[in-house]
DNA sequence: GGCCTGTAGTAAAACGTTTTAGCATGTTTC
DNA sequence: GAAACATGCTAAAACGTTTTACTACAGGCC
């Protein structure tokens, strides 16, 4: 059960294991392999079904051909939606993906960040938390490509492919506005980090933009790691705090699911009595009732721009960073109608 | 940026690679290597933050302390927290983990397992999908640790980790019954694969057994691979086709998902006009108005239970497989209920 | 015949570990 | 005073590749 090695191969053919390697590597002309030789050995490689041995072509190269995805929370369904995406798309260029979750706690991300180091990846994906920048110029400085999703650190000049978040906020609020809503509170998680500050950015320049008064107490900024209990409990206690409040926007999906679940055991009707705008669709926005308008990501494109940025920083080493940012589509549904 | 090796640790304590590597794998005592070298050998290995390239050693060993998780759809709520529980448990023991997802699609899955065989992971786990028995009756033969998960081959002596689906069916099925519901249906998967056949089976066995009459009409199996818009259509076609149906049974969580869209494109009332059980908690059915009584699995035992019966095939090879069957719970809802 | 050029290949080192076999040296033992 | 044993360590091989630097030979040219 050893399998098949390149030596195997170079008996069989009565040539030198160097000559396989050149053959397989497809560098045959190259180095003036004969063409009756070159088709020798790939002849026999094909019937005994060789598979190079990743590790020792890895010691040798120092490529693994494995990308290191560091996400969130696998278990999100954005998340982990986008993960099948990149997974697939880093397989089209026969590269396979170790991943792992943050639970956005940096000292989690470290300990990522350290074990796909010494399993020598060649790229990373990184969903940063907070206080990761360190470690991210250590990356860079160590010239490993890498791409950043779903937020970036502005001080640094890596490649990046988030959602505009702030488009996403701005045309969400704006919408509450239109449809006649008059006093609308964000809630959100108490991260300074660029999609909840692009967030509610967007949100407060929507208000300030349609002269709308904007005060501190319509913002409410909740903890991340606490748990579904406690959200409700801190969204309930802030949204019968607010004085008219009629409508409001969840700045990430499981606030919005959590948000769904406060209001509907404060017994207001979606809606009607406060509108409500998502953040990324899922199919509990598509089918509750009423259904929840919300800000959706395109995941497929995100995940094979994250691919391709990445790519081009394998493939091209020291070429200059990209950055991209995708456009948020608003999915309008009924939370967001008072008819 | 080459990483610190045992060589440069061996060069500044003054000894030899070998007393190095003996030292750092625990064996100075075994090797008779002194407390003076052994701790001055410690000292500088955590001092240059020293991590053994897992390449080298695998390619020396040939263990990589990796294992393989293939699942049906990482996007799936179900496997994606399953995968994080994987994770987690796998990390404790050391373990990375490299994954992907089937689609249930016999023939990726065998590219998966190809991928996996020639990156050397240690140990399998391994959503099976139809055809998959011969590859993992190989895997077998080749003494390669692997357990089922979801579902499994009774003609294959392996070890796995399912849910009681017969149970979990059986219970759904006699809830609705004790509920006043007369006419029940299923609506199931078109696969002979363990994990349906059982759920198909438990519902049968509850119809009989509480002597409600039972024919074929009353089932309808889909294919897997449709999208969500033939989902509904087909199901739409189911229900209205059986007379006097007054509840249904979804098998899967995607089933349940696309049945509840169909049910109310139908335009019929959950609960009242037609009774229905989901198949996986979600928070789309926690949620839903009506709320949705579903037969949850226990995600965190199922993943804590395949890891450990993993890390036993891998540190005691040879030793009799396991099999693990662990119990649903009916998590009952609104959607069962008449009034 | 000596020199160059081109062709077709190979030997050996290297990647960073682990592990087997063994080498000094000192200490008992009879 | 030699054999036996214990102690503390190391040399070198091995894992399976890739890659650099070579060799061996043939033919052409002066």
């Amino acid at each position: 059960m050893k399998g098949i090695s390149i030596k195997d191969i170079a008996k069989q053919a009565g040539v030198s294991p160097t000559t396989v390697s050149f053959v397989l590597n497809g560098k045959a002309k190259e180095k003036r392999i004969s063409e009756q030789v070159s088709k020798k050995i790939q002849k026999i490689a094909a019937r005994l079904k060789y598979k190079p041995n990743q590790l020792a072509r890895g010691l040798r190269t120092g490529k693994t051909k494995t990308i290191g995805l560091i996400v969130e929370d696998i278990a999100n369904n954005f998340f982990a939606s986008l993960a099948k995406v990149v997974e697939d798309e880093a397989d089209k260029y026969g590269y396979k993906v170790l991943y792992g979750s943050t639970e956005d706690n940096t000292e989690k991300a470290k300990g990522l960040l350290e074990v796909l180091k010494y399993r020598q990846v060649d790229g990373y994906i990184i969903t940063p938390t907070k206080n990761l920048d360190k470690e991210i110029e250590l990356l860079q400085s160590a010239s490993k490509p890498l791409v950043l999703m779903d937020r970036y650190f502005p001080h640094i000049n890596s490649s990046y492919v988030v959602l505009n978040n702030y488009k996403g906020a701005y045309d969400a609020t704006t919408h509450l506005i239109a449809q006649g809503y008059k006093k609308i509170a964000i809630v959100t998680i108490a991260s300074e980090q660029t999609q909840m500050k692009d967030r509610l950015d967007g949100f407060v320049a929507a208000l300030k933009e349609h002269k709308i008064p904007f005060n501190k107490s319509l913002v409410k900024r909740l903890a991340f790691d606490l748990d579904r209990e406690s959200f409700n409990t801190e969204i309930k206690k802030f949204l019968t705090t607010v004085k008219d409040l009629d409508a409001v926007f969840f700045a990430t999906n499981y606030l919005g699911i959590a948000g769904i679940e406060s209001i509907r055991s404060l017994g207001w009707e979606i809606g009607k009595e406060i509108g409500l705008v998502g953040f990324d669709d899922h199919d509990l926005f598509r089918l509750h009732s009423p259904s929840i308008t919300c800000v959706s990501q395109p995941i497929a494109s995100i995940g094979k721009n994250i691919v391709e940025v990445l790519m081009n920083e394998l493939n091209h080493p020291g070429s200059p960073s990209r950055q991209v940012v995708l456009a948020p589509e608003l999915v309008v549904r009924a939370s967001s109608s008072r008819t």
